[in-house]
DNA sequence: ATTTAGAGTGAGTGATTACTCATTTTAGGG
DNA sequence: CCCTAAAATGAGTAATCACTCACTCTAAAT
């Protein structure tokens, strides 16, 4: 089972889904482990087939025998990712925080925030691969875009609601605000990436989520051009 | 020449820093241009030295004539792109646009949208590849963004402070007003790379460019915790 | 005209790759 | 225990890769 106490791992996800999969040998579910694990470490490239038969304590002719390419594989790899996890992550969030009722919108974004933050930091090579396998694919992005956003948007757009009939939030589409959230937070995780960790990650905290606060804070004096987006 | 009516392109500026430079061959010039051009159109693994070789019109001996391996190849395109062509690109903008007193925090915000995003648009492939070349390797990661930083955050703080004086924007550190500015644009650029080609990009620039305006406008009531940052 | 040093050449090399297939092993029903 | 079909095996293959090196070419200095 998946301990709920820590961050969620897409790794860990994974092996539980393929547990869960009675289509398959204990062979072809360690090869599609050991795959997953590898593509983490080196990326697809530079992982060889021989590279994961020896992880998964196989032949390198039983990689072949279900998936008849390595691009076969990598497909194998994505479907569950795109189709069963990505969908429990982008909502993993709800389990726990996001149906509670904040009493604040500071509240709320406080705990997004870090929720976040931490499960990207926590899954950072799954995620770079899962990038690297989608960046040159515009139809394989749409399959996992098209499963994420509406559960995300469903979602998120749950707790909006109730914050904006509490009047804690700001008229704006749901959409946007996500976006605008999302952004945000990305940007400041793109700064941590790009920059030497010498930059004081308290201060980014303080500054992301209060200009979040203020700017999704309702006032009577609001651009009504927004609204009506 | 480069043709300053249109957006500006990494591949033009490489192709001018190449012709500049006394210390390289002809033959040698041809070899960087090939791979620079191979590495965005195919990505860098997927490119062979014997294509570049193909491409530059070369045997596939001289590709290793000075760069004696692969990766030196790719360093010594790194190298021209850190060290002269991300900080012109950084302050490009300077030359035409960030010179200009703004009359409106407006005018500033939709100027500076406009022009990275196309940039942006205008550049797709080369940042592509930059990224992907820079991804795994931190020591690289920081010294382009050494070169880039510092100069943008130098060009457009002038700005800043500018618009600040005018009593046209909010009292922050530059460095997190210039982060937030990009998160926001970058986070459309992303939205705009994962979702099917049918969301309304005008929708999205008219909320980009609401959201950064109300935010960065001074107010009386302002939060001074941001201004202490 | 001769020398010389660096640039360029391209056939060749060994390593590695994705992938195949004839054969063996495994698991389960009769 | 036998039969069978699927699963697994691993030596083998053809292709490709980054890289080498003995050699030729070029051009400028002598």
């Amino acid at each position: 089972m998946i301990n709920m106490e820590q961050h969620p791992r897409i790794r860990d996800y994974f092996s539980q889904d393929l547990a869960d999969n009675r289509d398959i040998t204990p062979k072809q579910r360690a090869i599609l482990q050991a795959s997953l694990d590898l593509f983490a470490e080196k990326g697809f490239e530079q992982t060889s087939t021989s590279d994961i038969a020896q992880r998964a304590g196989v032949a390198e002719g039983t990689v072949y025998r279900r998936y008849r390419t390595k691009e076969g594989l990598r497909d194998a790899i994505l479907a569950p990712l795109a189709t069963n996890i990505a969908p429990m992550l982008a909502s993993d969030f709800s389990k726990d925080e996001l149906h509670r009722r904040y009493p604040s919108l500071e509240a709320f974004l406080t705990a997004i925030y870090d929720d976040r933050v931490a499960f990207v930091l926590a899954n950072q090579k799954e995620i770079k691969v899962i990038l690297e396998m989608v960046a040159f694919d515009q139809a394989r992005r749409n399959q996992i875009i098209g499963h994420i956003a509406p559960v995300m948007v469903q979602q998120f757009g749950g707790v909006l609601n109730q914050l904006r009939a509490d009047q804690l939030l700001v008229p704006w589409p749901n959409d946007l605000i996500i976006q605008t959230i999302l952004s945000m937070i990305g940007g400041e995780l793109m700064r941590g990436a790009l920059t030497l960790p010498n930059d004081d990650p308290q201060r980014e905290r303080t500054y992301v989520l209060g200009v979040l606060g203020k700017l999704l804070t309702p006032s009577a004096t609001d651009d009504p051009a927004l609204t009506q987006l």
